[in-house]
DNA sequence: CCACGAAGTCTTTTT
DNA sequence: GACTTCGTGG
């Protein structure tokens, strides 16, 4: 049953708040998430409303996930059944799903990763090739995507004159977007550019959702980017039941185009609006809370917030000095193996944030080496690895035989025959033709300059997946059977051998092939009704964990979660440790030398200290590896801002002094695990 | 067309 | 250091 005793007043305000516009200004824990949880619960128990009526929006899959358990754990699996809470990307494709024939695309749409845009540019640059000096094709989709952002369309992006990557953006935007819809496909940031749009040309698309979702939250509303406040805006224009929550000191997307005003207006925007202010935390110690305030002060142009806490002061900070990143990985292992030890604390228990994915490549080694169990969030490097891709694509292809870089990624993959030549010359071709690439395959026979032989590889490829698209089409159960047969006949172990030499390498990738057939399958089981297009929506948007199933074994209690500050906001941990806090890295180079965002990298810092309930430890390394070699590095700029008296300073090869005793639990812990590990 | 090796490039952060 | 892109020779 759900109690409301345990809220404080604003909390409980908030809770009970359920009509009209409402925003919450929360600080770093400050309940945040806990109001969103019990106020859907109050809806569904209280007030009786059907789930289905529920929407809660996210930003990332991570966020999603925590709330959904937090809610789950609340009222229970069946009563918040219906309830949609879903990230800001998946709310789109849940809206596009139904209705994007109106917007000429067709049904089974693909969705395009940041790689298959970039190969989509580079080849729209080469089209038009007149530009002698080479872009990067990356700048190029910064640009177009701010503009998406920005609910910009094509025919009116207008480049600052000066600008030669704007200027090139102008002139690529519109055919890169009419290339994207020729490839039945949508990009990230289409999903909501798209899903506004569709609200604003056809109205009785946006009654349908208006009418449905009565109770409205946003959580981070901080981070929104102009699409999606429109987006949110259309859907609650109806009933007016908007909750938004967010803090302007953990703003941490403006370089995503989030857009810090958006909260800072919404009063204005939304008349008759409640706002309230949560300022008592309940997360941290009195020192960490400190140490938060006293960095934060120092950003100007900031909402006041007179964060206090009930709790103590607790332990200190302690900010270790290491010689190099290698130490520093050390140390912070070492560390959590004596916690865990002295203080019966579970390894789920601990974090390591940093500021850039590469950071954990050393952590991880060494957590490998003392077999510590950990989950790495984030980085996506499974579905950024090539063979994946690769493998991938071809059911991308099958999905969906418009998506032509699906196609080019597997046209000569595993090697048939074709070559970048005869590629270009298809390209050509069905450019010049103005037909699908799809279509140029089959009619290969009429472009010229192609030898007999290899039109015949060219004609068995576009019968490969032609046939496959139509069985797949036709079939809509054992599609991770199909597949397996499919990679089979394709020979893609086979190939992935023979073109690697190292044989461990080799292996690795067909384990990694074999994965994806494996989520396809856990897929199937799980999903009442499982499509291809269903499963690869949820790899595009990395949704994986709700359907992996190995969520409880290793999600849970007993490893040691890795990931980015990025990552880390709305979580919390009893132990944190904050790596790398050196010029260059926290302040990011970046936002030195290039955007003055220096701001942005001071709330990611608070951030990552206020993720921290009872201990914070903070490193840095005197020396650090660097594109293979190890580089000078100074203290952050950031690390004055902590009072001196909150901090314990130590170099690392002294940080651990532990007992005879320790030292030997520690060692016997360590045979123990990695005994289970590998056996004898 | 493809295999191999050399040279060049890169590392924010997320969906 | 890892990964892509480029150039050479079969």
């Amino acid at each position: 049953m759900l109690d409301l005793h345990t809220m404080n007043p604003p909390q409980l305000a908030a809770v009970k708040h359920t009509e009209g516009p409402l925003l919450v200004l929360a600080g770093a824990g400050s309940g945040k998430t806990r109001v969103i949880t019990y106020r859907i619960a109050y809806l569904l128990e209280k007030l009786q409303v059907p789930a289905e009526q529920i929407l809660a929006v996210t930003f990332t899959n991570k966020a999603a996930r925590e709330m959904q358990e937090r809610m789950t754990e609340l009222v229970g699996r069946e009563r918040c059944k219906g309830v949609i809470l879903s990230t800001f990307h998946s709310l789109g494709m849940r809206i596009l799903r139904r209705d994007i024939e109106r917007l000429g695309y067709k049904r089974n749409f693909s969705i395009y990763s940041t790689s298959d845009q970039v190969g989509l540019i580079r080849q729209l640059m080469r089209e038009m090739d007149d530009t002698g000096k080479k872009y990067d094709a990356e700048t190029v989709l910064w640009k177009i995507s701010g503009a998406k952002n920005a609910l910009i369309p094509p025919d009116r992006y207008v480049p600052r004159p000066g600008d030669d990557y704007e200027l090139l953006a102008a002139r690529i935007y519109p055919r890169y977007q009419s290339a994207l819809q020729a490839c039945n496909a949508v990009d990230f940031d289409d999903i909501i550019m798209l899903t506004a749009r569709l609200f604003q040309e056809h109205p009785a698309a946006l009654k349908h959702w208006q009418e449905r979702f009565r109770f409205i939250m946003v959580d981070e509303y901080q981070d929104t980017n102009h699409a999606q406040y429109l987006l949110i805006s259309q859907l609650a224009a109806h009933h007016k039941n908007l909750c938004v929550v967010g803090d302007d000191d953990q703003s941490i997307y403006g370089w995503r185009g989030a857009d810090v005003e958006k909260i800072l207006a919404f009063e204005h925007d939304n008349p008759g609006c409640r706002v309230i202010k949560l300022e008592q935390n309940y997360r941290s110690t009195g020192t960490i809370l400190s140490a938060a305030n006293s960095v934060i002060k120092n950003n100007p142009k900031r909402k006041e917030k007179t964060l206090w806490t009930a709790s103590g002061p607790g332990r200190a900070i302690d900010l270790v000095v290491a010689a190099d990143d290698e130490e520093e990985a050390t140390t912070v292992v070492e560390r959590i193996q004596v916690e865990c030890t002295r203080n019966r604390m579970e390894y789920g228990d601990f974090a390591i944030l940093y500021r850039t994915n590469a950071q954990s490549r050393a952590l991880e080694e060494q957590l490998r080496f003392e077999g510590i169990p950990y989950v790495l969030i984030g980085g996506m490097q499974f579905y950024e690895r090539k063979e994946v891709k690769d493998t991938l694509c071809y059911l991308k292809a099958i999905d969906n035989t418009d998506d032509e870089q699906a196609l080019l990624r597997i046209i000569n993959f595993p090697r048939r025959g074709i070559g970048e030549g005869t590629v270009l010359k298809l390209n050509q071709w069905s450019l010049a033709q103005g037909i699908p690439l799809f279509e140029a395959l089959k009619r290969v026979g009429e472009v010229e300059d192609i030898p007999a032989a290899i039109r015949e590889k060219v004609l068995a490829f576009h019968g490969l997946v032609a046939g496959e698209a139509d069985r797949f089409r036709h079939r809509k159960t054992g599609l991770a059977e199909r597949v397996t047969a499919l990679f089979k006949r394709l020979g893609i172990e086979d190939e992935l051998y023979r073109t690697i030499d190292d044989r461990a390498v080799a292996r690795r990738k067909v384990e990694n092939v074999e994965q994806i057939v494996n989520s396809l399958a856990s897929y199937e089981e799980r999903i009442p009704a499982p499509t291809l297009s269903g499963f690869l929506e949820k790899v595009s948007l990395m949704d994986e964990d709700r359907f992996s199933g190995k969520d409880k074994k290793d999600h849970g209690q007993n490893a040691v979660t890795l990931m980015s500050l990025h990552s880390s906001k709305g979580l919390e941990f009893p132990y944190v440790f904050l790596v790398g806090l050196e010029e260059e890295i926290l302040p990011h180079k970046r936002s030195i030398y290039e955007d003055f965002s220096i701001d942005e990298e001071r709330r990611l810092m608070y951030v990552g200290i206020t993720r921290a309930r009872r201990h914070l430890t903070i490193t840095r390394c005197l020396r650090r590896k660097k594109y293979g070699k190890l580089e000078e590095r100074f203290p952050s700029r950031f690390l004055e801002e902590i009072p001196a008296d909150l901090l314990n300073v130590q170099q690392a090869a002294a940080a651990t002094v532990l007992t005879e005793e320790e030292t030997e639990k520690v060692a016997s812990d360590t045979f123990a695990r990695l005994k289970a590990m590998f056996g004898e």
